[in-house]
DNA sequence: ATTTATACCTAATTTGCTTATACATAAGAA
DNA sequence: TTCTTATGTATAAGCAAATTAGGTATAAAT
């Protein structure tokens, strides 16, 4: 698993693509799809999950709806118009953000032949 | 600019990665580095930067020394042979990271051709 | 009967950064 | 010659996104 840090900045934006591939989402499922397609080595915690939901919902980038299966609830989330916006919008960003770290990390030569 | 959440957590890995790709440098140097580099998309503050130096050289991954240039000082760093590894590490995690960032973000179907 | 998985939530704390400020020399523009 | 910009280092107050750690409850598995 990533240390801390490396995630930290990046989960909203996570969220906000995962509920653009889908109708709706609940966020136990989200939680078990990030945990799932990166094979543990990023983990979304209840703690960061939860709270980053309630401020989207607030800031109208989603909606919710209840629904019970069997006893339980399950509280889902679907992006807004707003919410797709800002989800492509954060994906171009980050995208855009890891090729800017490969530059710093990874300097190509300035020429490979210059003669 | 990127937004600031993203670039948070990455700041340590960009300093100890840039400083082995030199025998020694100092902080003025290193930021102005990571904005031409980044072509300011990444700007190095000095409110973050010094405070990371510092803990690098607490934590014995960096040692200074002082040159005079003029009547002004400048405090280089240079990595030691815990830095060196700790940067090699840090590296490793940071382009790692972005790969599953990127598996997370747009995933493969499941298969192109499927009959 | 106990543990594990499902499903939600929140409060206290940590932490890595921003913002703001401070000091000082050197160079360039007005 | 005064003002601004660039060079150069440093720290303190504050913020926001996460962690850590707790809580509640049902369902399934051992």
């Amino acid at each position: 698993m990533y240390s801390n840090e490396l995630v930290r900045g990046t989960l909203k934006t996570i969220i906000l693509q995962l509920l653009g591939e889908q109708s709706q989402m609940y966020g136990y499922e989200l939680s078990k799809l990030v945990k799932e397609r990166t094979k543990e080595k990023i983990v979304l915690t209840e703690g960061a999950l939860y709270p980053i939901l309630h401020k989207l919902e607030k800031d109208n980038m989603v909606v919710t709806n209840l629904e019970k299966v069997g006893n339980r609830t399950r509280k889902y989330y679907a992006l807004t118009s707003n919410g797709k916006t800002s989800a492509k919008e954060k994906k171009n960003e980050l995208l855009e953000f890891v090729e800017t770290l490969k530059i710093l990390m990874e300097p190509k030569p300035i020429a490979l032949c210059n003669y």
